[in-house]
DNA sequence: GCAAAAGTGTTAGTGATACACCCATGA
DNA sequence: TCATGGGTGTATCACTAACACTTTTGC
């Protein structure tokens, strides 16, 4: 690919390709990071997020899925390319060029080897994943902002205090209810379904997002 | 790199890892992309951006500049990473994953073997060159709204007009000036160089942007 | 003095913020 | 009946959008 206007070829294959997904999920009330540990090499042991090298026939989005399915059962996950790292130094052992990508559950799943950390306090993981993990922090911030992506982060039917919390949670701070509602509900984007949740009290309304695809629309404003 | 859960390796090394960068500059008053011509294979004679292998002691950013340097004189460019592509067909020859950039530049420099085509109406390019460019132009819209890239594509110092000229070009569409120069002065981004410009007509004050580097503000509002 | 671009202010409307009270339920 | 979270309405403020005229210069 790519023109190469005369430009000699210099030592060129030994630079592999690979895709590391960084699965969140919303658990007890904070965002938390699903990680496996390291099983070989000099990270042995130390938590990373899933991946692996990208098949010659797959394309990278295939190869997220894929590393993800490996470790998380399917569960409507919304799956984003995030960025792509490529540091020469990045994996001390071999030259790895990484694309990251963003995972969005609604749920925390327990897996096999699975771990699910709190993003605030996530300890020292293997290679640049740290970085890759503040990168999809920021993204995901970001796009609550301006699109509906929330609803990766919700069950199918929720109440507003659900949608609400998730908006609180990730990006860290109080919201006021009654503008939250007004506000959200005057996108209308939300379905409301007519049943209602109990719970220890005044029983809520359940909705749902009217389409669950990716829409750009000003969820919040820059201010609150 | 990454956590290779116990999976077996496949047929990896083939995955070739490739630059492209995706020069755009405004140019009579329209924006232009720096094409160059495919020489080899069976897009030869195409129109493709610049770009090619990275190699093995180079990071993605490092092999950006060097291919955009290779085609286009340095003259204060901002480059950024823009989403890599790596469906397995998109290079008919062989599999490559090509990490696409963004470079936004203060003039469209002519250079042997640089074409600067605009962007509205780009002829048939190589590849996926073509989904390239959609990506490159709607990131380079979305970021002149909520930050102060604008400058990337202004001499160091401009007039209000320019700067207003880069936003009706890039977006499409007419601004009010009034309004324009309230919010853009609001912003407090700019100072005022005290010189002006001499035209045809009454001259107009030159400004610089008192930084050039990337800040996110609300440069324009979603409506307007 | 005329054509053309630079420069400026006001008003009306819309949306954001802040804020306080009633409601429905389970315990 | 009370504690708890669910649900609603309003006044203020800030920002946006629409809009017309004066100024300065080159020709």
């Amino acid at each position: 690919m790519t023109a190469c206007a005369g430009t000699p070829r210099h030592a060129d294959a030994t630079v592999a390709v690979a895709v590391d997904v960084v699965p969140l999920a919303l658990y007890e009330g904070r965002l938390h990071a699903g990680l496996v540990r390291v099983e070989r090499g000099d990270e042995r042991s130390r938590f990373a997020f899933p991946g692996g090298r990208v098949r010659e026939n797959e394309s990278l989005d295939a190869a997220a899925a894929r590393w993800l399915a490996g470790h998380l059962p399917d569960s409507g996950v919304h799956v984003e390319q995030l960025y792509t790292f490529g540091e020469p130094g990045r994996d001390p052992a071999s030259r790895v060029v990484s694309v990251a990508y963003l995972a969005l559950l609604s749920r925390a799943i327990a897996a096999p080897g699975v771990e699910w950390l709190p993003c605030a306090t996530l300890p020292r993981l293997a290679y640049d994943h740290r970085t890759i993990a503040r990168v999809a922090l920021d993204r995901l911030r970001a796009k609550l902002a301006y699109t509906n992506l929330a609803w990766a982060l919700l069950d199918r039917t929720f109440t507003l205090a659900d949608l609400q919390q998730v908006y609180e949670t990730v990006l860290g701070r109080a919201l006021d209810r009654r503008n939250f509602r007004k506000r959200v509900l005057a996108l209308g984007l939300l379905s409301p379904l007519g049943a209602t949740r109990h719970g220890a009290h005044r029983p809520a309304q359940l909705f749902r997002f009217t389409t669950r695809r990716p829409i750009t629309v000003g969820v919040l404003s820059e201010r609150e």
